[in-house]
DNA sequence: ATGTCACCTGGTAGGTGA
């Protein structure tokens, strides 16, 4: 079972890219974030052509998140149960026993903001509800853009972007703590290339200088730990003509 | 430090968010 997650910095704009990218990936499932549509504007009936189910949640302009996949996903959630949030950003489903969150965690754009606080308070209702998540569906995948880099290798300049927003300490804690509820991060249970990011900032010409960050993750649940026989960062479709900021994150699961 | 992109409102740019 093949499942991914890719910021795609407005669905609107990158549909054909997605399109692209699901006939030569084949995934089971990818999740979406910053779709940037409303509910009346998916584009659900091209990517049914293509062959998927799609469950979508979105916005006006900003945020909304999909979970695109092969086979019918159930037991559908939006957004943080209990969580009043205005924003749309979390799609969750189950699909073929697993239950898979998509997750789009605010960004917070500076310690000083509000938006900062409002991230910190976003991760502590995640967790909370993550926790009754996993005692539900013990196999689960918690997939998406995080807005954390979880370590300083994750960082291209670690000294430039100490303390800043998706650097913090506050943030890196809890990624912690969601690992702590009994989750893995897929990408460090294999040997990967140094300076893997899966964000590079359109300015400044950061990709090109492999200036990036790694802030897409997915998270499994210790009951798929050991069926996990790859993560990978999709890089090359970061070099598409017109792309998103983020590349796809991709994890295969051993079936059964 | 600041070489972008996508969206909005309401324009023949400017503001916001990332």
């Amino acid at each position: 079972m093949k499942l991914a997650t890719w910021n795609v910095n407005s669905l609107g704009v990158r549909l054909p890219q997605v399109l692209d990218w699901l006939a030569a990936h084949q995934p089971d499932v990818l999740c979406l974030q910053e779709t940037k549509l409303t509910d009346d504007k998916f584009p659900h009936t091209e990517l049914s052509s293509a062959g998927y189910q799609v469950q979508w949640f979105g916005q006006k302009t900003y945020n909304g998140v999909a979970l695109i996949s092969r086979s019918a996903a159930t037991e559908i959630v939006k957004n943080i149960p209990g969580l009043d949030d205005p924003q749309a950003r979390v799609i969750a489903g189950t699909v073929e026993g697993v239950r898979v969150i998509g997750a789009y965690i605010p960004n917070g754009q500076d310690v000083e903001s509000d938006k900062f606080i409002y991230k910190l308070r976003w991760l502590t209702a995640l967790r909370e509800w993550l926790a009754t998540e996993l005692a539900a569906h013990p196999k689960l995948v918690l997939m998406g853009d995080y807005n954390i880099a979880p370590e300083d290798r994750d960082v291209h300049d670690p000294v430039l972007w100490a303390g800043q927003v998706l650097c913090t300490p506050e943030e890196r804690a809890h990624f912690k703590a969601l690992i702590a509820l009994g989750l893995s991060d897929a990408f460090r249970l294999f040997e990967q290339p140094p300076k893997s990011w899966s964000w590079w900032d359109y300015r400044n010409l950061a990709f090109r200088k492999n200036q990036g960050l790694r802030i897409d993750h997915i998270l499994v649940s210790d009951s798929l730990r050991a069926k996990v026989t790859a993560c990978v960062i999709d890089k090359p479709t970061r070099k598409n003509e017109r792309p998103s900021d983020h590349a796809p994150v991709l994890v295969d699961l051993d079936p059964g």
